[in-house]
DNA sequence: CCACTCATGTTAAAGCCTTTTACATGAGTT
DNA sequence: AACTCATGTAAAAGGCTTTAACATGAGTGG
């Protein structure tokens, strides 16, 4: 183990060494079992092994610890998105996609996160820093989409490249929140969630004027068509008689 | 006042003679102020004049009244969307826009139904009731897409009407979870919700090929163009150089 | 009209959580 | 070696949840 001070010592003392640390990990399991409402200070200082009233030395109180691991999450969202990004690499449609899908996978595999970061109750603006790594986040997203506004077909009218970044997020979030977590406690559906937000955005794509069929340099390596045919089969969803 | 069971009697006996109701309203009270962790079955008691034990003569706990909360909610929640959809009156486009506007304006003017019902961590599908009602709220959803998705123009494929009515809800789920809030809890935007969703559904809308202007047969009444320009000035956005 | 019953309240108590206060420990510094 | 200060602990106050035993009184049948 590599959780204490001097690696190698199994051995406690009269401190704990690296309780923060203890702390914010220990919250996270809670948060995922249990949501952010049914974690306890009281349990994650058991988990740590200290008494009660150890976690106070290190968070003023419950709520600055949501507060911090909200932050984190806030910062390692960012990190998945910019890698998911790539800086536009390939091409900017497919690496918009991809920013879909991070979020998406983001949501699914760290709930915990995501619980702390937009279900938590904790305002946002409270904390600086908090607010700062928030922004952070969501200027990748709109990096992404002045990107993409600034290759959009000429001629078709679409919105300011900020209210661009907002429908995708708010896409992202939405499908996220209601269909998009691990935990069994949401609706179910008849589609991935990652299957109902590509379609959702190529939509919105070809509502901004891009091109409906796949993009043209298109390397995707492979998988499976993005959306199930609805009844006929000519384009992703089929067309209507 | 007329919350006791013989109207006009102010008197108190022994049996409070309306409880269940004034939890009810009293936990909406308190949701509404301080979210739906921040709510106390205490607290409510309180409120409601009665001792700390007796709401468990009416819920066996915590949970069951906030589902029922939950339940109540979406039960409005039906009510309004339905009544803004009258049916498709007077086009199809135009009843779907107005729903959109009512889920967004029940997301303001009922924070404490909204969280309770999307944000509280109660699963859905342990409460058989509230899962109806949540079923129902969403039909209501899904028979405008199944309108929608009727007159929609030929040619152009589009997924079916289930998964438009997933797209929609996302939409309209993520604007009001993102920034929809009567509570200052949420982020700033540099336009209304109202307008952020109503140009993200009509980008959707015209990549489903629905016509880029405005309704035919349009009797619009009044209020402000839907989106602000971009920087040129054509079409609702302005057109790209 | 009177007893009976049962839904609905109350009181009391156990158990848990949060948060504060006073005290203990021991790691690093001088 | 003594000091100091960050970091723990113990204890206690106060609140919430939930249960159990008891109280009240509204409605009901004789």
């Amino acid at each position: 183990m590599s959780w204490r001070k001097d690696q190698g010592r199994t051995e406690r003392g009269y401190h704990h060494g690296n309780l923060k640390e203890a702390l914010l990990q220990a919250a996270l399991d809670l948060i995922s079992q249990k949501g952010p409402a049914g974690f306890t200070f009281a349990d994650a200082a058991r988990m740590a092994g200290v008494s009660p009233a150890a976690p106070y030395r290190h968070f003023r109180d419950r709520d600055e610890l949501l507060s911090s691991i909200a932050q984190r999450g806030f910062e390692q969202f960012e990190a998945a998105l910019t890698q998911a990004w790539d800086d536009g690499r390939p091409d900017t449609v497919t690496a918009f996609e991809r920013v879909g899908k991070a979020y998406l996978a983001f949501a699914r595999s760290e709930p915990a996160f995501y619980s702390a970061m937009f279900e938590s109750g904790i305002p946002v603006e409270s904390n600086p820093t908090l607010m700062a790594a928030s922004e952070r986040a969501f200027a990748l997203i709109r990096a992404a989409a002045e990107r993409l506004a600034a290759m959009a077909p000429p001629g078709v009218p679409r919105p300011p490249a900020m209210m661009m970044a907002l429908h995708i997020w708010s896409m992202a979030h939405g499908v996220a929140s209601l269909f998009g977590r691990g935990d069994g406690a949401r609706r179910k559906l008849p589609m991935s969630p990652d299957d109902l937000l590509e379609a959702q955005v190529l939509i919105y794509l070809r509502g901004l004027g891009f091109p409906t069929d796949r993009r043209p340099s298109d390397q995707k390596p492979s998988g499976p068509p993005p959306v199930p045919p609805a009844g006929g089969s000519s384009g992703p969803w089929g067309t209507p008689k």
